[in-house]
DNA sequence: TTGAAAGCGCTAACAA
DNA sequence: TTGTTAGCGCTTTCAA
């Protein structure tokens, strides 16, 4: 007679009751647990009778298996996890990046470890070094600095990664962002064509990928600028942040040189470098016209509402995941280190009007 | 002789080289591997020698050795792995309290595994399903409904959780939220002392704690009122949000009910009611005045900047997270279930006003 | 198609 | 203080 009493003894505080395992479930369909493994793994099932399948799904679902991922894990080297390393997840921008990851991954079958290094530059290392140890399959990594050590290290030892928003200099792995050039093209052209003369940018720090990209694109972008009169200038502040914002351009207003219209390399930088304005009696949009990058939520209720660039963060996030997964199944068509630039959109709102030639600052 | 060829063979793409074990380790510091295991863990150090615990230690350094998490997870039944379950990583809330929890649960040797159920009522139970698979050491949960089938099971199951932000009916789990009460008592006697007798409470789904513990409080800070000639009215919103703030203010803009002060359910439901009242024509503060909940970043920065209930929302984080690792070390002062409330604080700012008599909408 | 058995890397109980 | 050994639960090779 077929054994069937279920202890349900109470144990010590969190411990779980006694956990059903797949001897459990093979005893219970009558066959051994290496069949039982075999009917329970969608790759090896055509390998069992549809009649084994079924008794031992059946077995499995009346008595509440659920695998123990580190027995699995422990034979099989792979762990079904991936972390994402994030620089900030309170700034929506990553949080947005972040789920859309988590929503192809799960889909997948993986499971999201959260890295948030809170800026904190020797974050990333020791998290992803745990991960490691816990045999993480990959990583999503918006961290990246431009020369970034912790990245060249992991290149070396053949982590399986992908870059999100922020690229590096090297590696050789997939990188999806958005399309910086094109975002700041458009907001230069927007700026030129509004009679906007004398541009400022207000460039984000120079050790990030985003803080490059958007400098050189400012300056290409002037360049081939067909509009007569153009005259610019860059001023560099050291982080994506308000304060840092506010600190460039009161430091530019205290200098010599004039411009009309701003394009600040970020929604922060731009609220920052607006409260400097504002300080100093300049007017937006009546006396300078200025453009963000990212459009954060709620910058269209700000008075008065940003005029930026629209990236595409989920959607970034997603096809993320997507690239990840293609590099964890082998395939060879990502092997190549390849970019995907997402398109982007200016958002046109009331940060930016058009020029009166009395009011250069 | 001693075999110390290290192969290095190149293997398909994302695999990592050859990785050190324990018993590499051991056999570099002369020492088997039980004792190399005892040397390296801070528990056991005190069973081996000083010498041992050293030249075990720089051998493991040397090596570069990393613990095989499925190894010592199978072997202990324990993950070190905590899921941390948020209804929507983007609203600044959760992730402020998921980087709260992160930060503690980080530092204690724990890895955080994120759940956003992008509040779809499906999401949690997969999700922490998955994570008891891999053994998940406890959760935090900021999820909870008021009643709640998943939470049930879990309790059932003797599974250790916290409650963070949103408290529920039943379980036996500790619960770390905002004093709402006190909250919602310092916005009505704001509003009371600035002279509005006609109050409205755009209060948020009652299957949430944080909606019905706000109404509550709203109805009970009323009839604890002194002042005289109060009066007031309760609209319930169906969920936490701008859209549902609208909607619930353009409602009552329609129907009989008058008022000159608005308390919302929290600050997304007090941007809508902001919108529907200038829809409507009227303007808030000079004709309604509003607060919110939750003091989300950059509603300081709207015109007119919210007033609002700031909650210390990384303190809570990191509370629910040390609760959580009483319970997981058993201690048994958390064995009982006990609520933190945290101290919250009215931030006062432009949405609010003294009342003109003339003025009640 | 199924059974038997080995072994992934670690920890802990027992022995010395 | 250290060595030895068994075994956590699963997958997979080999044999039947």
């Amino acid at each position: 007679m077929q054994q069937s009493i279920v202890e349900t003894r109470s144990v010590a505080y969190p411990s779980l009751v006694e956990r059903v395992k797949l001897a459990d479930v093979a005893r219970a369909a009558g066959v051994h647990a290496g069949t039982a493994s075999r009917a329970l793994n969608p790759n090896t099932q055509r390998h069992v009778s549809r009649d084994t399948v079924r008794r031992v799904a059946r077995a499995a679902e009346r008595l509440g298996y659920v695998p123990n991922a580190h027995a699995r894990g422990l034979r099989t080297a792979r762990s079904y996890l991936v972390g994402v390393v994030v620089p900030d997840i309170t700034n929506p921008l990553f949080s947005l990046i972040l789920r859309g990851a988590e929503q192809v991954l799960t889909t997948a079958g993986y499971t999201v470890v959260l890295s948030d290094t809170n800026n904190d530059i020797r974050g990333p290392r020791s998290q992803v070094e745990s991960l490691l140890a816990r045999g993480a399959d990959g990583f999503i990594i918006a961290t990246a600095e431009w020369d970034d050590p912790l990245l060249e290290d992991l290149d070396d030892r053949g982590v399986a990664a992908v870059l999100a928003n922020r690229n590096t200099r090297r590696g050789r792995w997939p990188y999806v962002g958005g399309d910086e050039r094109a975002g700041i093209a458009m907001a230069v052209q927007h700026l030129r064509g509004l009679g906007h003369r004398r541009l400022l940018h207000l460039a984000g720090p120079q050790h990030l990928s985003t803080g490059r990209d958007r400098a050189e694109a400012f300056e290409s972008a002037l360049r081939a600028d067909s509009l007569p009169g153009g005259d610019a200038h860059v001023r560099v502040t050291g982080a994506f942040t308000e304060a840092a914002g506010f600190d460039g351009m009161t430091a530019v207003l205290a200098g010599p040189d004039r411009f009309s219209g701003v394009v600040a390399g970020n929604d922060l930088i731009a609220l920052g470098a607006l409260d400097a304005l504002r300080a100093a009696g300049v007017r937006c949009p009546e006396d300078v016209s200025l453009t963000g990058f990212n459009d954060m939520p709620f910058v269209d209720r700000l008075t008065p509402p940003l005029t930026t660039v629209r990236l595409p963060l989920e959607e970034m996030g997603r096809m993320a995941a997507n690239e990840l997964l293609a590099l964890l199944r082998g395939q060879p068509s990502v092997r190549a280190r390849r970019s995907t630039l997402l398109p982007v959109e200016l958002m046109v709102r009331g940060t930016t009007q058009r020029h009166e030639p009395s009011r250069t600052t």
